[in-house]
RNA sequence: GGGCGUGUAGCUCAGUUGGUUAGAGCGCGUCCCUGAUAAGGACGAGGUCACAGGUUCGACUCCUGUCACGCCCA
């Protein structure tokens, strides 16, 4: 006996249950462990922040990352399962400031890195709990014990390795960066801390003058304008946009020549009488020009004091000509870099100009402005002087402005990585694509060296060791055993707090650690080697299984994880790091928008889940375009749909399956293997079909298409073969066809539970659980996925039958033009089809097609000219490479052409037609059959199908049809009355003649039907039970159960 | 501003190497069926396939441009 079904099931209740099962029998250890005799799949995790509750877009990734794994393991891998967490990184530290009650960077100085650091620590354990709880209710099986968290000493030791790797490859430099830096805390401040605290300010806007040498005009200068007066003694070169208008244009009042754009012209001179244009150039005809240095504090510096060019340069404001001062702007620093120009940077820690700009010596930069304009004034350079009101970042702990300069920083060069890179991720099979092929190859192909060093604390900590008394004798540590060993020190815990303390010692010379952390995706990075501890353990294991097999992440880690990913492992193993990829889109709100806490436009992911159930959000999200890196509007009206439309009808149909077997007492003990009737055969054709696209669709990586298939097996196993063969199940003989239906069935749902088991685990394992047999394994997911080999399809079987539900259609349609109701039976239907073989395969359906469609009798033939006329249609895939032009005047040729020629075209035959002097031959694969019904008969035609309806409706069968308006009506009483399905009952009646006729003649029909032992006519004066209307014949009926 | 993608019914989405009548589900309307009942079926209304050009006998599909939205970058 199965345990009974309700079929009013709660499915979030259901799936905790399931949760309490995997829990207690430790499934998810034993479907990993019992497949360590298969060949590995591996599987790579990447680390989420643990720094807020899981949203969809981590249940999306989730889910995908669950149902790929539990595929694999289903066909025979070995599949371990690691969690990973992101520990390091601003996100946290931001939440640790703030409960520090710490402003910045500098605050976490004074406050003490090592407070800060413990702080970030504790902290990161935060929302550990939280999220286990979700991951685990999403089904999602991972394990989060043996997790990897990025702060382990193991994991950042392995970071040191990494680094070390790429030290002794030289891809380690020292280079600089333009950061916002606060003069008063003597720190540089991160973009995200700059962008906190914009004032407006007034700040001095001039226009300088740089004459040019050897140009073409004698007396020429070039106009550059700047609000940052003080960068003024660094310029270095400046710079012209190439495809930007310039002109050189004479001051009819100083007979100077100046040098701008042609579009700034108009912002210096009012009328156009003031100057005449003596020439015009693009900016890529200035480049190269030299000039005079407007201060000769670096004279010498090489490559300097030239016209440069470059696409940042706009005409917005200014003169179309930028001054550059590589050490303090982003673009001066790229664009001088691009011309080997080295950059200087002449002020001190507190942004006072240093002992290089003698005239300006200590005094603080902004200070300075007003003595540097002066010195301009004087040596006749200053051309316009005016202030400006811009909005500027300042430093939100002291209110001072910021100042952008060059800060220290370390690189990764990746720039020759790129071919390598590009080969690599050939090899690498993208879900979706083009997100491989285009994106991501595109932004390989134009990758830039890798800025790894952060001035921050929370993070792995760069393993270089500085001679204080030469900046370029450096030593890289890549193990701890090396830095006890070096140190004297015993090592224990890799963080900044710890880490800065320990100096070393060697040869006399000391060295001190540099203070930059690592770039928190250089570790995510480095998580295939640093999760495993490589390569100071797990060494064979690790170099055996890698690459993994499978990653899957958003849309945004293409700049992110994949592409750290995908560096690292190019330089160090000059493989990918992963083979396989999916790569889903963003989760966005109904409206579509993105989900905001704030607008509340999103339902809460919980909520869904105990709403719905977990199985019916899976299913929702993976069944859509966002497993394709397109964006999903979550819509809880979504999951409630998938929840109706797949899950409840496959639950009902497990119902009907365990109701009826426990009424027979059927078990699996009595499973016959023999298929006799075209339904099992059929339904275990489409199941093997099912498996076939599914498997094929997960071996691609395809989610979305490996769930479409299982929308219309649920749809032919619910609304065709449970239906059609609903009788077989429940007619009270234990005949052989009945032993065959539940063993198909049952089968059947066995199999499904396993082909879905991937998809919706709890579910799956519902079902399986009170279907299987104790040979079977304890678990769905500890079963074999069923493969092609175990396919029992025939194709021929299922063309059939398609043939036959759109007959039946046709049918049912008739009935509704002809407002035929199903339960009025009609004597005679028509089958038409003039392909023989097909006709009597249809014909083997015949009493499935009388029954659903009620028709006494089938009449099956091959010619269809009583029903309809045939009509060609030209075939113009076939016909159009054939015809070219002439296509368009074939068609009503074509169109027109008799019954006869059409005939003989079908039989085989050519038929010649002229068209424009030329002579076609149509064969029969140049045209289309089309049916046309004859008007004012029953019939439909689709295709070489044609059926029609007898709509005569005799005394015989209007009777019958009485008969089964009755039947239906006790059903409906039964129901009412919340009967069992096999309580016996005693039916009494009143009604009249054609009633009593009805009865008489169906009464065993009725008594069958109702499970009825009597079916009674009452006396006249009995006014008890529910009075109806039978096909316009009013009655009434009486329901007494029979004990 | 650049790269990539998306734009098809009121909504969510399918649409195979170009082939004439562009599909499904939800919602709406009408009817039907029912021991699958938190259902099911049939029919109907609803589309200038974002827009504009081009290639072709033929374009939702290929090409070019424009617009809107998304992700990433600047």
């Amino acid at each position: 006996m199965f345990s009974d079904v309700s079929s009013k099931v709660s499915f979030p209740g259901m799936e905790e249950e399931v949760l309490k099962l995997w829990a207690e029998q430790d499934i998810f250890k034993k479907s990993v462990e019992s497949r360590k005799e298969g060949k590995e799949f591996v599987f790579y995790d990447g680390p989420p922040f643990a720094t807020g509750l899981p949203h969809y877009g981590h249940l999306l990734a989730g889910t995908i990352k669950d149902i790929i794994p539990r595929y694999q393991a289903m066909r025979g891998h070995y599949v371990s399962r690691r969690f990973g967490w992101d520990c390091h990184g601003l996100p946290i530290e931001a939440l640790a400031q703030e409960a520090l009650g710490l402003a910045g960077a500098p605050a976490i100085q004074e406050a003490g890195v090592d407070v800060f650091n413990e702080q970030c620590r504790s902290m990161v354990t935060t929302y550990v709990e939280e999220w286990e709880k979700t991951v685990t209710r999403m089904g999602r099986w991972v394990d989060f014990k043996n997790d990897y968290k990025t702060m382990d000493k193991n994991f950042m030791e392995t970071i040191w390795w990494v680094f070390s790797q790429l030290w002794e490859q030289d891809r380690i430099y020292k280079a600089h960066r333009i950061m916002p830096y606060s003069w008063k805390l003597n720190t540089p401040l991160s973009n995200f801390e700059a962008g906190r605290n914009y004032q407006d300010v007034q700040d001095p806007a001039i226009t300088v003058r740089v004459r040019l040498l050897d140009f073409e005009f004698e007396h020429a200068s070039a106009l550059i304008w700047t609000t940052t007066p003080w960068t003024l003694p660094g310029n270095l070169a400046i710079c012209a946009g190439p495809d930007i208008d310039y002109v050189a244009l004479k001051d009819k009042e100083t007979h100077e020549v100046f040098v701008l754009a042609a579009a700034r012209v108009s912002a210096y001179y009012k009328k156009e009488e003031e100057y005449e244009i003596l020439k015009t150039f693009k900016g890529s005809e200035l480049e190269g020009l030299k000039y005079e240095p407007i201060f000769d504090f670096f004279g010498g510096n090489p490559h300097s004091f030239q016209i440069l060019n470059d696409d940042f340069v706009s005409t917005e404001d200014g003169t179309g000509i930028v001054h550059m001062a590589p050490a303090y702007g982003e673009d001066d620093y790229r664009v001088c870099r691009g011309y080997d120009i080295p950059l200087v940077d002449p002020l001190d820690e507190d942004c006072k100009f240093t002992g290089l700009v003698p005239d300006y010596e200590g005094e603080f930069c902004k200070d300075a402005d007003k003595a540097i304009i002066q010195a301009l004034k004087h040596g006749g350079k200053l051309i316009y002087q005016s202030t400006i009101q811009h909005s500027y970042p300042f430093c939100e702990r002291t209110d001072t402005p910021l100042i952008y300069r060059a800060i220290d920083a370390w690189y990764v060069r990746v720039e020759d990585l790129r071919e390598r890179m590009l080969k690599n991720n050939a090899g690498v099979h993208w879900t979706p694509d083009y997100v491989g092929e285009k994106r991501f190859a595109n932004w390989l192909a134009d990758a830039k060296d890798w800025n790894i060093s952060r001035n921050r604390f929370w993070g792995s900590c760069i393993p270089l060791w500085v001679n204080v008394d030469d900046k370029d004798d450096i030593i890289c540590v890549s193990s701890c055993e090396q830095l006890e060993e070096l140190s004297g020190v015993k090592v224990d815990d890799l963080h900044k707090h710890h880490v800065d303390k320990i100096l070393i010692e060697k040869d006399g010379k000391t060295y001190k650690r540099t203070p930059e952390v690592l770039d928190c995706w250089f570790e995510s990075g480095s998580m295939p080697y640093a999760q495993n501890h490589y390569p100071f353990e797990n060494k064979e294991h690790f170099e055996a299984n890698f690459p993994a097999d499978f990653i899957a992440e958003g849309l945004d880690q293409t700049r992110g994880w994949f592409y750290t990913l995908m560096v690292l492992s190019t330089a160090l193993f000059d493989k990918p790091a992963f083979k396989n990829v999916v790569v889903n889109g963003m989760v966005l709100a109904e409206d579509g928008l993105k989900m905001s806490k704030r607008l509340k436009n999103y339902p809460d992911p919980m909520n869904v889940i105990n709403e719905y159930g977990a199985d019916a959000l899976r299913l929702y999200m993976i069944y859509s375009p966002v497993v394709r890196a397109e964006s999903l509007r979550m819509s809880e009206e979504g999951v409630k749909h998938s929840l109706r439309h797949l899950l409840l009808p496959w639950w009902n149909a497990y119902s009907f399956f365990v109701t009826y077997a426990n009424i027979d007492e059927w078990t699996p003990a009595q499973s016959v293997p023999e298929r006799d009737n075209l339904m099992d055969r059929w339904i275990q054709s489409s199941l093997a079909r099912l498996e076939q696209q599914v498997s094929d669709a997960m071996d691609r990586y395809d989610l979305q298409a490996s769930v479409r298939p299982f929308v219309q097996f649920i749809e032919d196993l619910t609304n065709w073969y449970i239906r059609r063969s609903r009788r077989r199940f429940w007619k009270s003989e234990d005949d052989t066809d009945k032993m065959q239906a539940y063993s198909t069935l049952y089968e059947v749902l066995i199999g499904l539970s396993k082909i879905a088991a991937p998809f919706t685990p709890f579910i799956s394992e519902t079902i399986y659980q009170n279907l299987k047999t104790d040979d079977m394994p304890e678990s769905v997911h500890l079963c074999d996925f069923p493969t092609a080999a175990d396919a029992k399809r025939d194709e021929v079987l299922e063309g059939q039958m398609a043939v036959v539900m759109s007959a039946v259609e046709q049918g049912r349609t008739l009935r509704g033009e002809y407002k035929l109701k199903n339960r009025q039976p009609l004597a005679k239907m028509h089958v038409v089809c003039d392909d023989e073989k097909l006709l009597a395969n249809i014909q083997a359906l015949e009493s499935l097609i009388s029954d659903e469609l009620n028709v006494r009798t089938v009449e099956f033939s091959t010619d269809s000219s009583e029903l309809a006329t045939i009509q060609a249609k030209p075939n113009f895939k076939q016909l159009g490479p054939k015809l070219g032009p002439l296509m368009k005047k074939a068609v009503p040729l074509i169109n027109s052409l008799t019954d006869e020629q059409i005939a003989s075209i079908s039989a085989g035959e050519t038929v010649a037609v002229e068209l424009e002097g030329k002579t076609i031959e149509l064969t029969s694969s140049d045209i289309e059959v089309v049916r046309n019904p004859k008007e004012g008969m029953a019939v439909s035609a689709e295709g070489s199908l044609v059926v029609g309806l007898d709509t005569q409706l005799t005394e015989g069968l209007l009777t019958e049809g009485l008969a089964r308006e009755f039947v239906n009506k006790i059903q409906s009483m039964r129901k009412e009355m919340d009967l069992e399905v096999i309580q016996r009952i005693h039916i009494g009646f009143k009604g009249d003649e054609a009633i009593g006729t009805a009865v008489a003649k169906y009464g065993n029909y009725i008594e069958a039907e109702t499970l009825a032992l009597s079916c009674k006519a009452q006396s006249e004066e009995d006014e008890t039970g529910m009075q109806w209307d039978l096909n316009g014949h009013a009655c009434f009926l009486s329901i007494r159960t029979a004990s």
